[in-house]
DNA sequence: CGCAAGTTTGACGCTGCTCAATCACTGTGG
DNA sequence: CCACAGTGATTGAGCAGCGTCAAACTTGCG
């Protein structure tokens, strides 16, 4: 199963053939697109849903001073903007952190599937629904924990997300195609306060950060000073459609 | 219309008399509850979905050091927890602010319902789609703006909310049964300086706040200094099914 | 090689936190 | 009817985590 899209909603419901050939249908033909530039616009008359096949993008919005808050990293297999169907215009923009494959889905192809295939609009319901817990978890991370909690907590939540993409290497680093300013705006610090508890994170050998990349060294200690646990993104155990059939005795 | 749930959910389809009979028969039999208590706590079992009808309820989630993360204000029409399907264990704690009336629905009931009624899933979704809208706000204020900002945002906010639901007196106030401690916590500030900026909106004759209730004087100056737009709620305008009725050329 | 972008470090200051005392309000029981 | 307790609001004094400003350094790339 190389299409990490398919490979992700599997998490939430167990695919037939049919399913699984529709899926493949609408994710064919990804495109090239450069790292540094903007898939859409805040504003802008949204037209295509983005399905990110390969690369790493990322949700952010503006203040009216300049400030920003990047309101979430997505990875191989999310849709970048499902809820595109509610909105007149976007209210967030999407950026690509670096070179990436992207599916322009048209917004009606999208509905034409969930019509056809119950399952899959479960599927995409329930993906929702993570990224809701996730967005949870964000706030609290800014509203509650200094920097050096918010920095952590970020780095154990990417560090699972990579690892059920696949993309974990087999020394535990992984691509981290993100600048300080970016964990900045992540965490609503400032770059020069994030360098500054990156050096210390470093100097508690905790992780190696560098190039790119980021290497955990003790997962352990870090997951304990951010307070984290990995429920929320439901990565394990068997899909969740599966789970409430044990639960309610029924099909979901 | 008198029930809060339909109400809500025909901002979004244009729900026919099956789907009325259907709703009304979800959200016959409210309980009282007394304000103060907990619907359910973090780590519990899922066994209902609470729907609010009257009242106010709240989601926050506690981290370890005792500090607590208010992430959401149920208002009546709310379903405060539809995610559950998704968990083995609520990974937040649902309590109420005052005296309320709930619905406590079994969650097989919410799936039946949902599967012999395909605009009822489906408007439950944009309805999650739009408390992730939220989500994203609340990230974006706690995350870039500071206390003076940060208060006036969400003031702006609960009013639409409350206007929406026709709970707004026709001098412009409305009950806000919440405590500065609990803004504190909705904002990410300590309860002294969430005082010190309430006083600041006073004396600028923004706000007139007290016996828990919330009077906005001068809503344009408030959401200019909030940097607040309503379109991320929802509230105004055709349902979100008409419009893209209108956008695809197609029903969703 | 040389620029551009990002990282690192220092000095200093402010927003918002901590600690703590006092005040106001509301409901309770004698 | 009043004393009292508990909860929340208000205010002050002092402080620290993080922001601002600025400069130097490092890295990647055409």
């Amino acid at each position: 199963m190389s299409n990490p899209f398919i490979k992700k909603l599997s998490r939430f419901v167990v695919l037939g053939d049919e399913e699984v050939g529709a899926l493949e249908h609408l994710s064919r033909n990804p495109r090239d697109f450069k790292g540094g530039h903007d898939l859409i616009l805040e504003g802008a008359k949204p037209e295509y849903v983005f399905l990110l096949m390969e690369g790493w993008a990322y949700r952010y919005k503006h203040l009216k001073d300049g400030s920003r808050q990047i309101l979430a990293y997505l990875l191989p297999g999310d849709l970048c903007d499902i809820h595109v169907f509610l909105l007149d215009e976007m209210d967030n923009s999407i950026g690509l952190l670096c070179d990436s494959k992207v599916v322009m889905i048209p917004a009606g192809e999208v509905l034409s599937v969930m019509d056809q295939f119950p399952k899959i609009e479960r599927a995409l319901w329930w993906a929702t629904l993570v990224d809701e817990g996730t967005l949870r978890e964000w706030l609290l991370n800014v509203g509650q924990r200094n920097a050096y909690q918010k920095l952590s907590h970020l780095f154990c939540e990417l560090a699972v997300r990579m690892k059920a993409a696949g993309l974990v290497d087999d020394d535990g680093s992984f691509s981290l195609p993100v600048t300080q300013i970016e964990l900045a705006d992540t965490t609503g610090l400032t770059s020069v306060h994030v360098n500054r508890t990156l050096k210390r994170l470093r100097d508690e050998k905790m992780i190696t950060i560098g190039s790119r990349r980021l290497h955990i060294l003790d997962p352990e200690r870090l997951a304990e000073v951010a307070g984290f646990s990995q429920e929320y993104l439901h990565v394990e155990g068997e899909p969740v459609e599966m789970k409430l059939r044990t639960r309610l005795g029924k099909v979901g």
